[in-house]
DNA sequence: GCGTTGCGAAACTCAATCGTATCGAAATAA
DNA sequence: TTATTTCGATACGATTGAGTTTCGCAACGC
């Protein structure tokens, strides 16, 4: 029992490669981020990419949903941080941060998965939601509860519903737009403007 | 040269049955609006739930992407009477009109594939987008434009941001509803009078 | 060094689906 | 009736990918 490890029991033999895992990983991101659906991943292309064997993949993961699951998980969400000065501020940084990620591919792997499979995975968006879609709802829900607080917004203010018109415009303009098009710099800016001050005279 | 037909010249041999191109469309439309990517779905998925053979598919579309193509061609875009009395009551019957299809298998049919293959099959998503996207579009854009001349609207106000940011509420709200949920009766209301008066006191 | 386990590569079996061909029956024009 | 074409059904070879097995080598503890 004189065992040197501190964590569970190191079994005999070759530890199992974490680059090999990190790879995989990053090469079932990169396939979902170019627009691959989850049913058309193939182990085989993962492997490819990866630069590793089907049986290193097969020894970690049984299946491919369970991978896929262990992918996402791997995406942290970056939420980007607020000044906290002002309501508007605060909005217009989260807004642009969507904005201005919009072409990377790990953010489109983010909406591929978000939009397209989450009728036929359900238990998989439910774990992805939480993952990637809750952190930033809570984030923009937090910034307009402040408004209301200090009264940059008005008091009677539907939080949720705020919040998924100020995501929803955001989220088809990047879901939408032209391949490889980049969104208008100040699109964040004017979305926010839009919806603080409405569309009535 | 004694012909009775007016239209093209029919060729000899039995016509081909307009009841089983009816059916192929539909079992198409069926399958994709239950959540069946493009890209898995199979001609004898298709073939078998249409109760047709396969060859009466191939004798009419030579590959799957030009069936999708006509599949969607056959989806109506039933753009919704509008009163045209006030802008808010047209805004709230546009956005209505959304909610309460929500649920409708041609409905998640369009989402899907707007939402889900358009990096994949962009020339499909270009063609999709004219026959459902557009003309809903417009009507709503037209809606904002009329208002900007009576005045319910504000003159400054862009049009086009206007309009993603109440479609994009909808579209939110429609993409991730529990399955089978139904969106609440007065959500088209509440996102219409929101963007209206603005998050600001 | 030895036993054990992981590694990438390759070959394998199995199932699904593709697109084609063939069949007898049905529908239509001449 | 006869010629022609479509019908649904079925069989076919080709391809693809899943998941397993085998192989020789590498990395680790003892």
């Amino acid at each position: 029992m004189n065992r040197t490890e501190t964590t569970a029991a190191r079994p005999a033999g070759r530890p199992r490669s974490e680059k090999a895992e990190k790879a995989i990983i990053e090469a079932t991101l990169d396939l979902i981020g170019e627009g691959v659906g989850v049913s058309e991943l193939s182990i085989e292309a993962i492997a490819a990419r990866a630069g590793v064997g089907k049986t290193t993949i097969y020894r970690r993961w049984s299946n491919k949903e369970d991978l896929v699951v262990d992918a996402l998980a791997a995406l942290k969400a970056p939420v980007p941080e607020l000044a906290g000065v002002s309501v508007r501020e605060d909005l217009v940084t989260m807004l642009e941060t969507m904005r201005s990620e919009a072409g990377s591919t790990r953010t489109r792997c983010v909406m591929n998965i978000a939009m397209g499979e989450s009728d036929r995975y359900p238990h998989l968006f439910e774990r992805f939601r939480r993952i990637a879609i809750e952190p930033r709802q809570r984030a923009v829900r937090e910034v307009l509860e402040r408004g209301k607080r200090t009264g940059e917004l008005r008091a009677d203010l539907d939080v949720q519903l705020a919040m998924t018109a100020l995501t929803g415009a955001m989220v088809i303009h990047s879901k939408w737009a032209a391949h490889g098009e980049v969104l208008p710099d100040d699109l964040a800016e004017r979305v926010v403007d839009l919806a603080l001050r409405g569309l009535a005279p």
